[in-house]
DNA sequence: AGCTATTTTAAACAACCGTTTGAATTCGAC
DNA sequence: GTCGAATTCAAACGGTTGTTTAAAATAGCT
């Protein structure tokens, strides 16, 4: 069996460890199994014995830093929720730095691989990760909404729904293509930029995004 | 030869009709010609003869609709930067809107299947498309900084290109998953929106990111 | 040690990919 | 109608894809 067990542990890891820096560089469907198995050094036939098909690679993929990320995020942002002061939209969003930037210490440019594949999973295999996302990490969701509501409460479901959805545009299209940005910008400016530089940049954006004014029906 | 003549143009515009259909839908590595020939009804080997190659075809489908949208734009843009008023970054992006509406009376659906490419473009295919748009269409993206100069001054050009660049994310990301998006806020709030309805509401998010107050250095 | 279950391996599978070929067809001009 | 060029077509090319197979190797346990 595959219960987490032993030494067989070093396979399933070496895949799942060369299989997400390629899928972050060139997507899911631009990387082949053949390109995981020999950057991991491991077997072909090793990715659907440990894991059943590429589909499931994917899915254990996100779901070993979904795992780590999520409750995290979920006691920051209940934090915020259960607090007697109404916050910011600038302290909702900054909520989510502590937990992003800890996957770096969880594994080494944890936070901009997974917020690259993020932004991946987004576009690629025509958002069947959205869906595996938004069903198996529902919770997270839940109380981002609710801290955003009690920072901005005129705001309408509608209109949230929206702004959430520009917000995650932002972040997912900036961070899958972060590593071209931080080059221009090294380039262009001659100035050092790493991801946590990236996340400072883009919170007051978002923050002034969702802030906007409400818009009016007629115009 | 290929030179824009006779009847001919009818087998080119049905490959075309038929592969920015896919690509919009399934991304450029997803779609196979296979796919694209038999939607357009023509023969398999009619798109290496009419284009060239796959690669050339994604440029043709794209340039398309950049040539009957990149005129409209600059002059749009170029007629805030010579008035004498301080335009407001609503305006700036509101300069967008008739432009892009346009490829609507140009092609059917014509603004939602060029900026669902132009998501693509940007994902897929690891960034080629951007250094084609970026190459060959640089007079937009000057004008378009131009203009949001005049807008907001005190943005420094390192500030002006983070911004610009999270702008262009929201946008991108979210019109190449518009049609779920629509279909979601269809549901859930029971309110018909197209394409126009969220570009509305897209534009006062973008513009309040990019006039978020300057992040201090030190904090 | 021996035996069993787990894991690794090389090889092959069928299906699909973008591209090329060369013969058949259609077209336009005379 | 005839000729030559432009276009269409069925078929095959070599290569890659995800997945499966069955034998070889390894591990854990008595």
């Amino acid at each position: 069996m595959d219960t987490g067990n032993k030494l067989s542990m070093s396979t399933k890891n070496k895949i799942l460890d060369a299989a997400e820096i390629l899928f972050a560089d060139k997507g899911f469907n631009g990387t082949s199994l053949r390109e995981i198995t020999s950057l991991g050094e491991v077997n072909l036939a090793a990715v659907n014995y440990h894991f059943g098909s590429k589909k499931e690679l994917i899915k254990a993929v996100m779901s070993r830093y979904m795992n780590e990320l999520s409750p995290r995020l979920e006691s920051a942002l209940s934090a915020l929720c259960q607090d007697d002061a109404q916050p910011s939209l600038i302290e909702v969003f900054s909520a989510f730095i502590e937990p992003l930037l800890h996957l770096n210490s969880f594994k080494e440019n944890g936070t901009s691989i997974f917020l690259q594949l993020l932004g991946r999973g987004y576009t690629d295999s025509q958002g069947f990760l959205r869906w595996f996302l938004t069903t198996q990490y529902p919770g997270v969701i839940e109380r981002f909404t609710q801290a955003v509501h009690k920072a901005y409460p005129e705001l309408s479901a509608e209109e949230m729904f929206w702004r959430l959805h520009f917000t995650m545009g932002t972040i997912v299209f900036t961070m899958s293509s972060s590593d071209a940005l931080i080059d221009i910008a090294q380039n262009d400016f001659d100035r050092q930029v790493d991801i946590a530089g990236v996340i400072k940049q883009v919170i007051p954006y978002v923050a002034a995004g969702v802030a906007a004014p409400i818009v009016r029906e007629s115009l």
